[in-house]
DNA sequence: AATAAGTTTCAATTATTTTTGAAAGTTTAA
DNA sequence: TTAAACTTTCAAAAATAATTGAAACTTATT
């Protein structure tokens, strides 16, 4: 396989694994590109390499800046904006984990508190609501807390966890 | 809040969570239903609390049965189908993670590898896709590796995971 | 073996999400 | 202050995904 070929390859499976989990595809491809540039990337590139109009690059690229792991960078003399992807992958899942955790996590443990604590009365029925719906506050609320302290080591987080896992 | 609303408010944000992960609502839907569900539902039971048509109900228990996490029940002198879901959050956090590896995490590995395995020759360019597509390579294998290893404590695996890294 | 009870399938429809493109907005430089 | 270079916004269009509903299929009962 050549690099070309390759590179596409890449950026297409980034893809098409970003729509798999709730992320536009155009985006998860735009992230992919950056990340195997050595080099910032300018709009224009960025809109001919994946054949996508301005708009669509542009609120795309709002997005990416927006979860923390693309930037925006200058180039001295040139008018123009380029854009860099976060290229540790430590702070990737990082940034990452942190976002959905705010966005997506710690609304639905609200939620979660709020449908548990209602009061049960006596039917089976609406004890088992209650018992499950705290099971399952308490069951994301630890693996919320968990998450944070992974990512908490920050610094190769992942391979010390490994290393605590084996002892 | 009394039941009714707290338990159409917990089917509602789990299906906006699902929708968030790529999962599709009617799907996330019915697995909530049947979470918080004391006894098995009919098809027509789901049919009638979601509003949906019988071929959207069928077609997703079959997709949550295919995924593990919903089980056929049969009664006694019943000629219909009734449904349950897996109730213990530790085996559907398993089951979850061993269908996400099994269809997301490893074709894309499968990829990973193809791609960061190209002759690199000596541009710059080449060497940093090489390179960080290795790295990227090294950081899912990993992850997915110590997902699989959390996961086979099993029982309370979370706990216990906690326990470990407070030491 | 015919009928009834129930389930699955899938082409057509509907709903949702993404993308486009051009107008409006912003910034820099002359 | 004007014009050029570039970016953002957003209503309309296109693409994608989910849903319906009725026919086909399956299984149990008489």
């Amino acid at each position: 396989m050549e690099f070309k070929e390759a590179k596409n390859k890449f950026v297409q499976t980034w893809g098409a694994l970003g729509s798999q989990w709730g992320i536009n595809k155009t985006m998860a491809q735009i992230h992919a590109l950056l990340m195997v540039s050595n080099e910032p990337v300018s709009m224009e590139d960025i809109m001919e390499e994946l054949q996508i109009s301005r708009g669509n690059a542009s609120m795309n690229l709002r997005a990416l800046m927006d979860w923390g792991i693309v930037y925006k960078e200058f180039k001295a003399g040139e008018r123009k904006e380029f854009f860099t992807a976060e290229k540790d992958l430590d702070e990737l899942a990082v940034k990452i984990s942190r976002e959905r955790s705010k966005r997506e996590i710690k609304p639905t443990l609200k939620i979660l508190k709020e449908v548990s604590t209602i009061e049960a009365k006596d039917s089976a029925e609406e004890k088992h609501f209650v018992d499950q719906t705290t099971k399952l506050y308490d069951f994301v609320l630890k693996a919320d807390n968990m998450l944070d302290k992974m990512t908490e080591f920050n610094d190769n987080w992942l391979g010390k966890l490994f290393i605590k896992m084996m002892k």
